[in-house]
DNA sequence: GGCTTATATCCGCTTATCCGAATATTCAAA
DNA sequence: TTTGAATATTCGGATAAGCGGATATAAGCC
């Protein structure tokens, strides 16, 4: 009879929701994960490419690496941050679709073709 | 010089976060969307199924309704729900790969294999 | 109209999350 | 070992988000 589960057990969707999902609500982290997608950067790199205040993106920084998805290099007194798991940007890029999708279909909507 | 840009432009990402992203932060919304990816439901049956308190379900369906992710059928006295953008399932179970890759890959540094 | 079922909304409350200036830490060069 | 640059962390406060009992609204039935 049951098939596809129609739920996704509990244990799981918690992590799913610590490690990812939670993540990705946030526009900064967005940012940070984009930017990582073309590359390692540092936190002065990324500092100025968001330009938002140090400590913010520093915490966001923390934040990704703490949940796995951004390790860090030591070099001398910079440290470079490169992205662990490229996935995340091909989500961000499908999510990005959708919104395109989206968008277009509620134009579609006020000014209808036929 | 420029190919791909390293950052979202502002108002994509703020639509990005507020329609998308931050819809998918809440655990009871991703399996609000997982059950309705199985076929329309009715408040009741989603209420069941979540083993939520009604008024908890509804108001989570009001808001993937009112960011258009989800669209509403009356019948009679119960109102059915039903997906809108089945991409978002994709999405979840993309999330959901990337959560068994990253286990793997602490385990597999747990005990390692050479 | 009165009653029942189904859903939506209200409201006070609690908790989560983010912010950014200030401060601490780390490292290397002088 | 003092200084400076880069990064991390602390901390108080503001805002957002979620909760669920209680209540309102809507539709159908008798």
């Amino acid at each position: 009879m049951s098939d596809t589960p129609t739920l996704i057990p509990v244990h799981e969707l918690q992590m799913l929701h610590d490690n990812i999902c939670q993540t990705l609500g946030d526009p900064k982290r967005i940012q940070l994960l984009y930017a990582l997608s073309q590359g390692p950067r540092s936190v002065n790199a990324l500092t100025e490419l968001l330009e938002a205040p140090q400590s913010t993106v520093s915490r966001h920084l923390a934040v990704l690496r703490q949940r796995g998805l951004v390790e860090t290099q030591r070099d001398g007194t910079t440290v470079v941050y490169s992205l662990v798991v490229p996935e995340l940007v091909v989500i961000i890029e499908s999510m990005r679709g959708i919104l395109r999708k989206m968008l277009a279909q509620q134009l579609e909507s006020l000014s209808p073709t036929s």
